[in-house]
DNA sequence: CGATCTTGGTTGTCCCTTCAACCAATCGGA
DNA sequence: TCCGATTGGTTGAAGGGACAACCAAGATCG
């Protein structure tokens, strides 16, 4: 009770802190640089976008809803809403699951097959300009490991498989 | 048009996306346990802590608005939005800038210190967990190094200061 | 087979962020 | 000195996500 200085932010260590500091400006900042590319080229958010990728990437274009939630790291609540706004634009289409009647499935429309198709590229070339191509062969590798660790703590169960991604732990 | 592949994701090289997909799962799992984690021990949001950590570091316990959204990576509307709830809360108060009268500063009151000091060791020690713990020495410096050369994408201006860190761009 | 538990999913409400519009003060010339 | 442009900031409406409550269908076990 006899330290003299004032009243300021618990410290860690002066690495620790750097690297925390732009790791979240980079959570901060990242989504929204996503999110404005998408919607002023395509009016898809990315999770929109995320949503559309994996039912193109599954079997006849057709997910159930647990799956697909998982696979987009969303809760099955914030999966409802979306996919209802996205089938009120006829981008995808709701069905009751044949082998399951509880479960509901969601299948991919050609139109929402075409704005995909068509937000791809531009996309992609968005992830290339903000994050591949700012970093070495070497870094990727890094970021892969590491982001892999933090996974590891954030999603111990691997609930959130992501994409057909094996969610090896985190060995480099 | 004679490319027999089913409609599908377009691709990156395997070690681009997969890097990719996971730094992608950070980000969109990270935000939320650090609110998670803040509101259930502080009633804080992971936003709100960093706004009263920034005045606490801020001679006076005093920033001007335009400075503190820079700190925190956030825009001005946000902020203000913000601010004004933490106002409700006694945690923060604004009155007129003396020497420029068109801008407002925000300051910290007791209480807000107070809040702030209870919620600052749990917060650390959540980072630890989700974070810090996870990574090596060597880690550290790489994620340092890859956050910094993202954020030379992302806020090539440098606009968003985020804390005292001093910008220079990605020298390891 | 009936009671209960679990799984799969939807809906409604609240809160927060975004965006556009707006206002006041200051600066920069002509 | 006056007018336009810029800076600093607030507000209101609109839209998305989190959470809790809810319901229906399958599974489990007596």
């Amino acid at each position: 009770m006899v330290d003299p200085r004032p009243v300021t932010a618990p410290r860690m260590s002066a690495a620790e802190e750097a690297a925390w500091v732009r790791l979240i400006a980079v959570t901060e900042l990242l989504p929204g640089a996503l999110d404005a590319q998408l919607l002023r080229d395509a009016r898809l958010t990315h999770f929109e976008y995320r949503v559309l990728m994996v039912l193109a990437d599954s079997e006849n274009q057709t997910s159930g809803m647990t799956r697909l939630a998982s696979h987009t790291n969303s809760t099955l609540p914030r999966l409802s809403h979306v996919v209802r706004r996205l089938e009120d634009r006829a981008l995808v289409e709701r069905f009751p699951c044949p082998e399951d009647r509880r479960a509901t499935n969601a299948r991919l429309t050609d139109a929402g097959r075409a704005v995909f198709a068509e937000a791809g590229p531009g996309h992609i070339e968005t992830v290339r300009d903000f994050v591949l191509d700012a970093l070495s062969p070497e870094q990727l590798d890094q970021l892969y490991a590491i982001s892999g660790s933090l996974l590891g703590r954030l999603d111990p169960e691997g609930r959130m498989t992501a994409t057909s991604c094996s969610r090896a732990p985190a060995s480099v």
